[in-house]
DNA sequence: TTTTTAATGAGACTCATTCTCAATATAAGT
DNA sequence: ACTTATATTGAGAATGAGTCTCATTAAAAA
């Protein structure tokens, strides 16, 4: 059994959830690429490739998959939510470029560092953050 | 003429639009709370003061306030947009309280800095970003 | 196998926001 | 001030992402 079937059996498994082709066909669809994709592009994909699956079980598998952190949930401010697999992939954020939509992921150590700073200052205690740059290119 | 009156007249004279009563009310009311406030709120607000408005054009006005810096729109990703009143309010990110949903806002100059260098050093310029913290009191 | 019960699909529904268009109000021109 | 041209408004229809319902189907336990 390849890695990334056992990986959601077991996810499911914990969560006394079944194993079902709908599932492990949302889970390889959002696996196989590094897009950042709606629900609605899994979905039709899903549709070109012969699988048989309605939109309501691609937003139930995603919940499912976002909450076991298989796949990360983001929203840029356009109405839709983006998913991207989390595996083979390092906490980031991004930089989204309003000339282009390209967007970028980056990391930085002291940025992470002054965020946990910051909210213990507070009294409080870091769960989790949405940090995006809005960006255009320099012009030269 | 107030303050507030003229400076919303000036920004609807820059974009060639007319001064209205309801263009009025709605500035008035976002400029008259410190609070994060949804559109159904400021709408509910105005027509309990008996002003006549309707929902489309508190929207329309809240994009007119938006796109003049005057107000600054915020998602927290529960589906509405929230809005504060942008003078005698610094720039500031938000730190989102998970069990008591209260809002915190925070500056800090290191974070902004460091975020310029980031973009920069992928070759864009910084227009603007979108930084939530969402945390947990720390128990002690 | 049979049985139990969870998962699925189709489409109805929700809810924030946007759109439409006839009626109304602003402000420029006289 | 009065007209006039046209921007703004309001009511409700439309949109669109996401959720819900419930009869049917499929896991997996027995």
């Amino acid at each position: 059994m390849t890695d990334s079937k056992s990986l959601l059996k077991n996810i499911l498994r914990k969560e006394d959830l079944r194993y079902t082709s709908q599932r492990q066909a949302v889970w390889n669809e959002l696996e196989s690429s590094a897009e950042h994709r709606d629900a609605e592009n899994i979905y039709l994909c899903l549709r070109q490739k012969k699988i048989r699956i309605s939109r309501a079980t691609v937003y139930r598998t995603i919940d499912i998959l976002v909450k076991n952190d298989l796949v990360r949930k983001m929203e840029i401010g356009d109405g839709r939510a983006l998913y991207e697999a989390r595996i083979g992939n390092e906490h980031h954020d991004h930089m989204i470029c309003l000339d282009t939509g390209t967007i970028t992921e980056f990391y930085n150590e002291d940025l992470e560092q002054l965020q946990e700073k910051i909210v213990i200052e507070h009294g409080y205690e870091l769960v989790r953050h949405v940090h995006q740059l809005f960006v255009r290119p320099l012009k030269k």
